[in-house]
RNA sequence: GUGAUUGUAGCUCAGUUGGUUAGAGCGCUGGAUUGUGGUUCCAGAGGUCGCCGGUUCGAGACCGGUCUUUCACCCCA
C-alpha cells in the first residue's frame, strides 16, 4: 500500500472513457473557434519566471510554480539570503523558469516576440494545460486545461460581440444552459471616481464580488472596514443594488454616472453591445451584472464570467478586455479580447447532467476472434479489408480461450464479434454475433462490412 | 496561505469500552462449459489497516507528526 504509486495533489489521469469524453469538448470547442476565423498557435508549458511574475497580483506570485535551476543552484543563490530564509527574495536566485499559470500571458509575450511575423488584427486559439498551486476542491484542479481564444490589434466592440456568440455556439452544441454575465471594467472605474475613491477600485469590486455570497449588509460592512465613508456607501448602494432588464440597468446607470466620463464611456460600450446583441437574437441568456469584477488586474474594458445554471460550480467561462497587456512587453497600444473556456469544469457540468453523447465513432465495432494459425492469417486479412471500409476493429492478439476474448469484446462494449475459425475460413465465410441479442449469422465479407458499419 | 475532513483487499465499505488468525459485497483468477460473453453454481488468490514515531502486557482503534482525500475561505477556469 505505501508503495503504491500516485500522482502530485490536484493532478488526475484520464481514462480512456474519459478521454474520449473530453475530446468532445476540445473538437466542439475547436469547430467553433475555427468557425470564426481563429487559428490554432502552441506556447512552451514553461515560461521564464520574468514573463509570468506581477502578472497575476501578489496572490498570483504565490499560485506560480517555480521550476529550479539546473545544477547546483544553491552555489549560486545569495548565502545571506539563504541563512534568513527569504524565501521570496531568494527564489529569483533558485529559479528562473515557471509552469504558465494561463494562457492570456504566455499569448501577450508571443505577439510581442512575434509581432513582425503578424497581421493584424490576430485572432488565436490556444488549447492547453495550465498549472496553478491552489489548495484543490471542488471543480478546482493544480492542472487543468484551458480554452483560449482571443483577438489583439483591434478596438471594435464587434469583437466582444464575437465572443459571446462563440459562448452561445459552443454552450448549445454542449447543450450546457448557461448565463453569460457582463461588465465593464470602466463603470467600475466610474463608480470609484463619482464618490472620489478612484484607487480605492479593487477593494470596491472586490467587496461588491461578494453580494451574492455575504448580503449587502456585510458588503457595506466590509466597505466601511475599507475606509469608505458613509455618503460614499451610499452614494453606492443603488449602484450595488442596480435590478430591471438590462436596458433599464443602463438608464440608471447613465443617471448615476452621469459625472464621471470614464463610467459613460464604459455603460456606451456595454450599450452598444447589447444593442449588437439584440439584432442577432442568440439563446445564450446575457445579463448585465455589476457584482461581477474579477481579480484580474489587467481587464480594462468588457469583463464576462459564464456560470453553469443546472450545477454548483465555479465559472465555467472568464474573459474580458485587456487594452495594455501586450506594453509589459514592450509593446505598446495592441489592445486585446479574450475568453477562456475551462475546459475541466465543462467536463464535471456534463458529467454530472449526463450530457455526453452515447454512441460514439471513437469506439471499436467488431473483434475478431483469433484460433491462431492459419485461422489467425485468415482474420487477419478479413480485418484489413473491414478497416479499408472505414470500420474501426481489431483483431484479439492471442489465441487465447474463447471465453478470454468473448470477456474481453462484452467488456469493452465492442458491439459485434467475428468469427474466423476453420469452418469459415474454408467456405471463405464469417460467422457474426451481435453481442447485444446473441444472435449469429454467416455472411461474406461485403454482408459483414454493411451490418457493422456504423 | 487559513479552518475543517478523509485514509482498512483492485473498488465501495464494516470492524463494539484497545484483546488471539482483520471481514462483507462487488471485481479478479480457475472450474462446471477444451468454438461463445453478459445470467447461475462451485473453488481460489488478494491486506505491513497511508507513512513515521509514541502510550500500552497488547494498537486497525488512543496520542503526536507527516503525506493524502474531500470541503469552505481566499482566489479562480
Amino acid at each position: 500500500m505505501a508503495q503504491k504509486p500516485s500522482i502530485p495533489k490536484g493532478t488526475r489521469d484520464f481514462s480512456p472513457a474519459e478521454m474520449v469524453k473530453r475530446n468532445y469538448i476540445f473538437d466542439t470547442v475547436k469547430s467553433v473557434f475555427q468557425k470564426y476565423g481563429y487559428l490554432p498557435i502552441e506556447t512552451p508549458a514553461m515560461e521564464n519566471l520574468s514573463t509570468l511574475l506581477g502578472k497575476y497580483g501578489e496572490e498570483g506570485d504565490k499560485l506560480l510554480f517555480k521550476i529550479l535551476n539546473s545544477g547546483d543552484y544553491l552555489k549560486k543563490a545569495d548565502s545571506a539570503l539563504l541563512a534568513e530564509k527569504a524565501s521570496n527574495k531568494v527564489i529569483t536566485q533558485l529559479s528562473e523558469k515557471g509552469l504558465r499559470y494561463d494562457l492570456t500571458v504566455p499569448f501577450a509575450r508571443f505577439v510581442v516576440q512575434h509581432q513582425n511575423e503578424i497581421s493584424f488584427p490576430f485572432k488565436r486559439y490556444q488549447i492547453q494545460p495550465v498549472w496553478r498551486a491552489d489548495r484543490p476542491q471542488k471543480g478546482r484542479y493544480r492542472e487543468f486545461f484551458q480554452c483560449d481564444v482571443d483577438v489583439v490589434g483591434s478596438n471594435a466592440l464587434l469583437n466582444e460581440v464575437e465572443l459571446i456568440q462563440i459562448v452561445d455556439d459552443v454552450y448549445r452544441l454542449l447543450d450546457i444552459n448557461v448565463v453569460l454575465k457582463l461588465n465593464n471594467r470602466k463603470v467600475l472605474s466610474g463608480i470609484a471616481e463619482i464618490i472620489g475613491a478612484a484607487d480605492q477600485i479593487v477593494d470596491i469590486t472586490v467587496a461588491i464580488d461578494k453580494l451574492d455570497k455575504i448580503g449587502l449588509d456585510k458588503v457595506n460592512e466590509e466597505l466601511a472596514s475599507k475606509g469608505l465613508s458613509q455618503e460614499a456607501i451610499d452614494t453606492i448602494q443603488p449602484i450595488i443594488m442596480l435590478s430591471g432588464t438590462n436596458a433599464e440597468k443602463i438608464v440608471k446607470l447613465k443617471e448615476v454616472l452621469s459625472k464621471s466620463e470614464i463610467g459613460l464611456k464604459g455603460v456606451s460600450e456595454l450599450e452598444s453591445v447589447l444593442n449588437y446583441l439584440d439584432v442577432l437574437k442568440l439563446d445564450l441568456e446575457v445579463e448585465l451584472d455589476l457584482t461581477l469584477a474579477r481579480g484580474l488586474n489587467y481587464y480594462t474594458g468588457a469583463i464576462f464570467e459564464v456560470k453553469a445554471k443546472d450545477v454548483e460550480i465555479g465559472s465555467i467561462t472568464g474573459g474580458g478586455r485587456y487594452d495594455d497587456l501586450t506594453g509589459i512587453f514592450g509593446l505598446k497600444d495592441v489592445s486585446g479580447v479574450g475568453i477562456s473556456f475551462g475546459a475541466d469544469r465543462i467536463y464535471d457540468v456534463m458529467n454530472q447532467l449526463e450530457l455526453f453523447p452515447k454512441a460514439d465513432g471513437a469506439k471499436t465495432r467488431a473483434l475478431f476472434v483469433n484460433f491462431g494459425g492459419e485461422d489467425e492469417l485468415y482474420a487477419m486479412k478479413t480485418l484489413a479489408d473491414v478497416r479499408k471500409a472505414g470500420v474501426n476493429a481489431e483483431l484479439f492478439p492471442d489465441a487465447a480461450k474463447m471465453k478470454k476474448q468473448m470477456t474481453y469484446a462484452n467488456r469493452k462494449e465492442i458491439p459485434f464479434v467475428v468469427l474466423t475459425g476453420e469452418v469459415e475460413r474454408k467456405s471463405g465465410n464469417v460467422t457474426l454475433k451481435n453481442m447485444e441479442t446473441g444472435e449469429q449469422s454467416q455472411l461474406n465479407l461485403d454482408e459483414l462490412i454493411k451490418v457493422i458499419s456504423i
